[in-house]
DNA sequence: AATAAAATCAGTAATCATTACTGATTTGTG
DNA sequence: CACAAATCAGTAATGATTACTGATTTTATT
């Protein structure tokens, strides 16, 4: 079994204890609460070492920030255009590893990315 | 009907006769050869204007380069982490604006993306 | 416990894909 | 033909991310 570093198991605590899709910026500032030294580059570092050991998910939307999120469970990511948030709902199932394995590709990760309205933004327009 | 420059349409016909999902800078280097004198930038915001038109696609699978699609029809993009290609596959059905849906979620878009080894490189490997 | 090798770190500098800017050119409208 | 609006080529600026360096921490071995 692999033991993290202090700064690693930092990072992955703030991601796993938040419901949003963080910036690494975020994630920096917000590991600085305990770990004041941290420096960005260590953040940036982590983050791709853990999306590479597929422990986390690296989430892009457009928006010229790379996104992280803690749950590596299949699910769906709504991303609205009007509030920027990146909103998440469960699946029932992997459909694109199912459908991708007809054609005889291994996948190890996925991404399901849905632009558009969410519900909240949808009542307040007009 | 809207009515495009003629650098909007070379780079629209340049994104629809490829069956790859290139780079700004590929795009670029190929309406060069009609266009000798369009510019970097000018490529740079017609993909993003088509994008936002909702006439292209953007694809994001980490490598640090935005990539482009012509086909806006709903398809899986398998991202092979040996060869760096993003092989399409055609969807009988749009899971994800269905499932989103569900929650009230109104989606214009939407990108599927698997992550892992296609069917050519798992023979190559070993 | 001591030592050496390997991994990771903080801090900072560099990168480079993308965006912003500017003055010129083209297009649309009457 | 004006006139305004859109788009352009060319270039400069941006800034998120990556790379580098010497110091520190961890792991392995005896």
């Amino acid at each position: 079994m692999k033991h993290y570093s202090k700064q690693r198991e930092a990072i992955l605590d703030v991601l796993r204890s938040t419901d949003t899709h963080p910036t690494a910026n975020w994630i920096y500032e917000k590991v600085r609460e305990k770990l004041p030294n941290i420096s960005l580059g260590t953040v940036y570092r982590n983050l791709s070492t853990l999306t590479a050991d597929g422990a986390i998910l690296k989430i892009e939307v457009g928006d010229g920030f790379e996104h992280f999120d803690g749950d590596i469970s299949p699910h769906l990511h709504l991303y609205c255009r009007e509030c920027g948030k990146i909103h998440d709902q469960t699946l029932k199932s992997d459909y694109i590893t199912r459908v991708a394995k007809e054609s005889g590709f291994k996948t190890d990760t996925t991404i399901y990315v849905a632009y558009g309205i969410c519900t909240n933004c949808n009542k307040t327009i007009n």
